[in-house]
DNA sequence: GTCGGGTTCGACCCATGGGTCAATAAAACG
DNA sequence: CGTTTTATTGACCCATGGGTCGAACCCGAC
C-alpha cells in the first residue's frame, strides 16, 4: 500500500515554484487518469486518488477546482495527443491516402494505450459537466472527421477501397478504442507489435490491393 | 414528459397474477437497460427509471432487490441472447469456419443493437457487485472464446487467414461493441444493412480469398 | 359485503462522497 | 529571526440517492 517514498509525498527534485506546481498537477492527472480508467470514474473517490499520492483530499482542491475538472483535463490531454501531435500529420496530398491512414492508426494506437488516451475512451463523456462535455465531444468529432477524411482521400486516389467510408471509420475506431479493455503492456507484446497488427488488420480490410 | 397512458401506469392487457408479475419485471428491465445505456449506470437514479414507468421507487423494490440486480439481469439477458439463442449456432464441423464466423457476427450485431446487448457493452462491469460481476465476466469470457474458436477453426480448414486469432477476435469485438455508440435505428440504415457492412468489413480482413 | 393476499406508495433513514474552511506547517524573503 | 506567501490538512457541511417500512389500495374469493 505504501508508495515508494512514504515521507516526501510527491518525491520529485526541487524546482522553482511554478514548475513545481505544474509538475504536481501533471502527477495528479496521470494518477487520476489511471485510476479512473481502472476502476471507473464513479467508482473512484477523490480520497482514492489522494491516497495513491500520499496526500489529502483538500490538497487536490489546491490544484483543481473539482473532480469533474480533473477528468476533463485528462480527456483534453488525450485528445490533444492526436490533434496537436509534436510532429504534425503529413498534409493531405503530400502522400497517398493509404500512407496517411497508416500514420493515423499508428498515432491513434499510441494515444489509446497512454494513460490519458485510455481514460478518454474508457470513461464516457456522461460524467462531465455540460460545458466541458461539449468541448470533449467537439474534440472527438474532430478526430472522427480526420479519419473519415483520410479514408475518403484514399478512396479518391485509389489506394483504398471501401463501400462506406463513414461506417468504416466507425468500425476502425471501435477496434482501436476497445484495445485498452484487453491489452496490458506487461511485456508479452510491445506497443509497436500491437500497432502493427492492428494496421495490417485494417489494411487488409480497406486497402485496394491485397497484402497479407 | 407524460407517457401515453397517464392513468394506467403499466398499460398491458390483464393476465393472471404470475404472468402479470413477470411481464412487469420485463418492462422494468427494458426501461432500465435503455436508461442505463443512454445516461450511464451512475447517472441513472432509480427515481429516473420509476418516473419513466409512471411508478414510484418502492415499487421497483417489489420486483427487484437492488439497483445492482436490475443491471445484472440486463447483462444476463444480453449474454444469453448470444449463448442460448433460440436456434443454436451450427456445430463446429457442420460447415466451414468462415460460414460459422458470418453467422456469429450476424447474431452478435443483432444482440448488440438490442436494449440488453447495448446495455451489456455500454455499462462496464465495475458497477456490479463482486458475485454478479464474476458471473457476467464469465459469460463474456465464454462469448470471447466462441469467436476465438470459430476463427481458429476457419484458419484450420483454410477458409480464414489471420496471423493471431486471439488478437483478431479482439479487434472484431471492438468494432462490434462500439456500434451502440454511433448507430441509432432511426430508419436511415436497417440493422440488416449494418450487419452486412460489418460482415464484409471483417471478411475482407480475415477471409482467405478476397471478395469485395 | 369483508376478508386476505398481492401491489403500490409517501415518508423516512442514513452512508457516501464531493466540496469548503480555518488553522497549521513549510518555504521564501528581508 | 520575524513576516509574508505558498502548501497542506483535519474537521466539518450537506446534497444525493440507494434502500426500508408501514400504511393504504386494489381485486378476486367466499
Amino acid at each position: 500500500m505504501a508508495k515508494s517514498t512514504p515521507k516526501r509525498a510527491w518525491g520529485e527534485a526541487i524546482q522553482n515554484r511554478d514548475e513545481q506546481y505544474e509538475l504536481k498537477r501533471q502527477v495528479v492527472l496521470r494518477t487520476a487518469a489511471r485510476t479512473y480508467s481502472q476502476r471507473g470514474f464513479y467508482e473512484t473517490t477523490l480520497v482514492d486518488i489522494a491516497e495513491e499520492l500520499n496526500i489529502s483530499k483538500p490538497t487536490l482542491y489546491y490544484y483543481f477546482k473539482s473532480k469533474d475538472e480533473i477528468l476533463f483535463e485528462c480527456h483534453r490531454l488525450g485528445i490533444e495527443a492526436i490533434t496537436d501531435g509534436e510532429t504534425p500529420m503529413p498534409a493531405a496530398g503530400s502522400c497517398t491516402g493509404r500512407e496517411r491512414l497508416e500514420e493515423f492508426l499508428r498515432r491513434y494506437v499510441r494515444m489509446v494505450v497512454d494513460d490519458f488516451g485510455t481514460c478518454l475512451v474508457m470513461t464516457g463523456t456522461n460524467a462531465l459537466e455540460p460545458e466541458n462535455r461539449g468541448r470533449v465531444i467537439e474534440g472527438r468529432r474532430k478526430i472522427d472527421s480526420m479519419l473519415r477524411d483520410i479514408i475518403q482521400e484514399g478512396v479518391g486516389d485509389g489506394t483504398l477501397d471501401c463501400p462506406d467510408p463513414k461506417m468504416t471509420a466507425m468500425f476502425i475506431f471501435g477496434a482501436m478504442n476497445w484495445i485498452p479493455r484487453w491489452y496490458h503492456a506487461d511485456g508479452t507484446m510491445s506497443i509497436e507489435e500491437l500497432s502493427q497488427r492492428l494496421i495490417s488488420f485494417v489494411m487488409r480490410a480497406v486497402a485496394k490491393d491485397r497484402c497479407g
